[in-house]
RNA sequence: GGGUUGGUAGCUCAGUCGGUAGAGCAACGGCCUUUUAAGCCGUGGGUCCCGGGUUCGAGUCCCGGCCAACCCA
C-alpha cells in the first residue's frame, strides 16, 4: 500500500486529512513517481549506526573541548568523527548553492548544512528536491556556523519516507484543537509542548511503578472484559462474546478482581490500566481513562493516605523536580508539600453551614441551603442536601491537597464503618485543585455485610441503566467467604493527576487520542 | 439535553453596509555557499462546513443539519 494512485484519490469517502487532493498533495505525489522513475526508493529501509541529534551534539561538544586542549599542547587538529542521523525535515532555508535544513528526531533538533561542492551537483539537486516533512537519514560531521550553532555538514543522505502532505505552519503550529486531537501525530510533530506533556506522562507512570515495586507491591492485570461489571457505580459499555453466546461488558473498575487476589494471598497488588464508563464527554471525562488501583492487606485507609502522599510527592519530585504547581488563571499555586490536610467531612460541612447543621430538621436544612445559593428540592433527604453542600460549596474550594475523611455511610457502600461511629465509613476522598483525585477505603471484608449491601444496591438499580453494573457478583462473594484480609485500598485517576501536574485545562490534553465523534 | 462561540487556501488568520475572495507561512519559477520565522523578484492555489431560503446579487441575512470549544444540567 505504498503507492497512491490517481484512482485512490478519487475515492469519494471523507478525506482523512484536509490536504488530501490539494495542489501540494498532488505535487508531492508527482514527485514521488519521479523518484521511483529515477530508481530511488522513496520509503527507505533499516539503517544501522544511527545516533540521536542530542548524542551527536554532546559528542561534538566533547570533541571541541578535547581538541582545544590538544591544540594548546601540540598544535594541529583532527576533525570530529562522522555521525549518522535520521529524522524529519521541519524547516528548509535554501541559499542557491547551499542550504540549511532542520532535522528533528525523538531527542530534539539539529541543523544540517548541505553544500553543492560537497555533495556534488547531482546529489545536491536531489537534496534540494526534498520536501518539508520528509524523513531522511544524513551522514556527516558537525561544525559550528558563524552564528555559533552546532550543525551537521552533510556528506551523504538517503530518503527514508516521502511525506505526501504539507506540514502545518512552522510559526503558529497547529492550533485548531479539533485537528490536534484527531491527528495527534501532527500535533506531536509540530508542537514541542505537546511532546513534552506526553513524555512527562510516560515518566510519571514509570515512576509510579518504580515506587510501588520498591515497596513490595506486585503489578497485576485483571479482566477488562467482564460478565458482571462491578466495583463502581457507572454505566458500562456493552459488547457480545460470540463464542460463549453471552453479553459482556468493558470493566468500570478492577476492584473486585484485585480483592480476589487479596483472598488468594497476594497481599500488596496494584494495577494501572484503562477503565471504561459509558458516560458523557467533557473537560474532565473521557469514556476510557487510566486508573491505578492499589490494595494492601492488613492496612486501612490511613495507611493509604500515607502511601498516596508519599507516592505523589515522590513522583512529582522525580519527574518535575518540584512540589509547587501552577493552578487556575490567577497564578495560584498548589503546594504538595507533606503532610497534607486531613479533615472530616462533617467538620467541613459544619464550618461552611454552621455548627448546628446536623441538628437541623430537613426543612430547616433545605432553607439554609437555599440561603447559601443551592437549588434543593423538597424530596431531598438530609443526607442528600448535605452532600449537595459538599459538592457545590466545599469541594471546589479544596485547592491544596486535602483528605476528606469519615464520609456518610450511605455514600460509600463498599467500606468498613468507622469503629466509633456507625453513621460514617472509614474512607477518604483526596481533593486537589478542587477536584477528586483519589478515593481510599478501609475495605469491607465481611462477606455477609457485603452481600447485604450488594443486594440493596441491586434492588435500587433494578430497571435503570446501571442495572448491569449492579448485579450481584456471586463469585466475588464466594471468594470473600473464604476470608479476605482487612485491607486499605485506593484508586487514582492518572489522567486527572497529570492535568494537575502539567497544568492542562482539559483531560484531552493529557490523553494521546481522546475520544472524538466520528466524522461523517 | 440546554446556552454561547466558532468552522474562509495545506497551516495561522483578515474579510466593513449584501456587490467579482485577501495577507503571512507553505507551494511553484528565478537569484542567492554560514542561514535560522533567512532575504529579494515573480506565479499558482478556494465546495467560504453541508443543505435549503430571502435577494437582481449571499462568505456576509434567515431556517435546518454536521463537527468542535466553552459554560450549564
Amino acid at each position: 500500500m505504498s503507492e497512491i494512485t490517481d484512482k485512490e484519490q478519487d475515492d469519494s469517502s471523507a478525506p482523512a486529512t484536509p490536504s488530501a487532493g490539494s495542489e501540494q498533495h498532488l505535487q508531492r505525489v508527482r514527485k514521488l513517481h519521479e523518484l521511483i522513475g529515477d530508481g530511488v526508493d522513496p520509503f527507505g529501509r533499516r539503517i544501522d549506526g544511527l545516533i540521536s541529534t542530542s548524542e551527536a551534539k554532546s559528542r561534538f561538544l566533547e570533541w571541541e573541548e578535547d581538541s582545544a586542549a590538544r591544540e594548546a599542547k601540540e598544535g594541529g587538529e583532527s576533525p570530529p568523527e562522522p555521525v549518522r542521523l535520521a529524522g524529519r525535515l521541519t524547516a528548509m532555508r535554501l541559499m542557491g548553492k547551499s542550504m540549511f535544513v532542520d532535522l528533528r528526531d525523538q531527542a530534539g533538533r539539529l541543523q544540517v548544512y548541505a553544500q553543492k561542492n560537497v555533495l556534488g551537483e547531482e546529489r545536491f539537486a536531489r537534496f534540494k528536491k526534498l520536501d518539508l516533512g520528509d524523513l531522511v537519514q544524513v551522514d556527516g560531521s558537525l561544525f559550528r556556523t558563524r552564528a555559533g550553532e552546532p550543525t551537521l555538514k552533510a556528506s551523504g543522505f538517503e530518503l527514508m519516507a516521502k511525506s505526501l502532505h504539507p506540514l502545518p505552519e512552522k510559526w503558529h503550529g497547529l492550533t485548531d484543537v479539533e485537528q490536534r486531537y484527531r491527528q495527534r501525530y501532527l500535533d506531536l510533530i509540530v508542537n514541542d509542548e505537546v511532546r513534552e506533556v506526553f513524555r512527562r506522562r510516560s515518566q510519571v507512570i514509570r515512576e509510579i511503578r518504580d515506587f510501588l515495586a520498591t515497596r513490595d507491591f506486585m503489578e497485576v492485570e485483571t479482566p477488562m472484559l467482564q460478565a458482571i461489571p462491578g466495583g463502581a457505580a457507572a454505566r458500562p459499555f456493552e459488547t457480545f462474546y460470540n463464542a460463549l453466546n453471552c453479553p459482556m461488558y468493558l470493566r468500570i473498575a478492577p476492584e473486585l478482581y484485585l480483592k480476589r487476589l487479596l483472598v488468594g494471598g497476594f497481599e500488596r497488588v496494584f494495577e494501572i490500566n484503562r477503565n471504561f464508563r459509558n458516560e458523557g464527554l467533557d473537560r474532565r471525562h473521557n469514556p476510557e481513562f487510566t486508573m491505578i488501583e492499589i490494595y494492601q492487606a492488613y492496612s486501612d485507609c490511613r495507611g493509604m493516605m500515607d502511601l498516596l502522599e508519599e507516592l505523589v510527592t515522590t513522583v512529582a519530585m522525580r519527574v518535575f523536580g518540584t512540589l509547587q504547581f501552577a493552578w487556575g488563571e490567577e497564578g495560584e499555586k498548589i503546594d504538595l508539600t507533606r503532610p497534607w490536610r486531613r479533615t472530616a467531612y462533617r467538620d467541613l460541612v459544619e464550618q461552611r453551614m454552621g455548627g448546628d447543621w446536623f441538628g437541623l430538621d430537613p426543612t430547616a436544612m433545605r432553607e439554609r441551603a437555599v440561603e447559601a445559593g443551592l437549588e434543593v428540592t423538597p424530596a431531598m433527604a438530609a443526607g442528600e442536601v448535605t452532600h449537595e453542600v459538599y459538592e457545590k460549596l466545599i469541594e471546589r474550594t479544596l485547592i491544596q491537597p486535602t483528605f476528606v475523611t469519615r464520609l456518610p455511610a450511605d455514600l460509600v457502600p463498599l467500606a468498613k464503618r468507622c469503629p466509633d461511629d456507625a453513621e460514617s465509613v472509614d474512607v477518604f476522598e483526596l481533593e486537589i485543585g478542587g477536584q477528586e483525585i483519589a478515593p481510599g477505603y478501609s475495605e469491607l471484608n465481611d462477606p455477609i455485610e457485603q452481600r447485604r449491601r450488594f443486594e440493596s444496591q441491586a434492588a435500587r438499580a433494578a430497571g435503570t441503566v446501571e442495572e448491569a453494573a449492579d448485579r450481584v457478583d456471586e463469585d466475588f462473594l464466594t471468594a470473600m467467604e473464604y476470608g479476605m484480609p482487612p485491607a486499605g485500598g485506593t484508586g487514582m485517576g492518572i489522567d486527572r493527576l497529570l492535568m494537575l501536574l502539567t497544568g492542562a485545562p482539559s483531560i484531552r490534553d493529557v490523553i494521546l487520542f481522546p475520544q472524538m465523534r466520528q466524522l461523517k
